[in-house]
DNA sequence: TGGAAATACTCTATAAAGTAGAATAATTCA
DNA sequence: TGAATTATTCTACTTTATAGAGTATTTCCA
């Protein structure tokens, strides 16, 4: 059993999402905008890095018709084996709230 | 933002699934069954404590009516805090997941 | 009554992941 | 060349994850 955290999943998502403008700065404001969870400028890149050593995530650099100031981005994209995970990510969830309790899926679904 | 992480998520809904039983031993079996998850014997109890430190698990030693060999079991229950959490979660989660680009979308549906 | 059997928890050490922020790098343009 | 811009790297610290040995509480029966 090799579940992905929550920070995963998250920063895989938000990497599908962006689609080819995926890359640290971006990711993390994304992330912020759509979870309301903040990072420090350099501390995406270290869950980042941990997602592609594990084979989830690949990068490189970006550059070619760019013409802007400023450094290059590295830019992200998912692997098919980061997209499996993601899957798995999903249907583990479903069964994990599946068939709760009824008194529960009543405190759960209204506030009280 | 104070997201529950993974653990700490599927440690509540196992916990609300058990209803009475909750107690370190089944909580668990009932992880491991759900999700393939696996503790040691003695490691569920540092998350699940930690959930206590936190006000979403209250704990309790239970004894009364059981006749029966062994150590009294440690139960849990949910607080309104850890329902509250998990509402939270649940929604946060959604939309974490929400509109994806449609191509995506595909890929994360169909298994390719 | 004491010890074996059953049941369940506590404690602790180590590895891994999360987090912040200062420092640095790469690029363009005047 | 150096200022402005954009983005990443580095790293130290905190928190969380994880395993497993050890211990506690209870009942039952010789």
């Amino acid at each position: 059993m090799n579940m992905l955290s929550r920070t995963e999943e998250m920063l895989l998502l938000a990497v599908c999402r962006l689609q080819t403008e995926a890359f640290g700065i971006n990711i993390r404001k994304e992330v912020e905008a759509l979870t309301g969870k903040r990072y420090s400028v350099g501390g995406i890149y270290v869950p980042l890095d941990r997602l592609v050593k594990k084979g989830f995530l690949s990068t490189k650099t970006g550059r070619a018709t760019e013409n802007r100031l400023g450094r290059p981005k590295r830019l992200f994209t998912i692997s098919s084996v980061g997209l499996a995970a993601l899957r798995e990510s999903r249907s583990l969830y479903e069964a994990m709230w599946a068939s709760l309790p009824e008194p529960v899926v009543k405190q759960l679904t209204f506030s009280g």
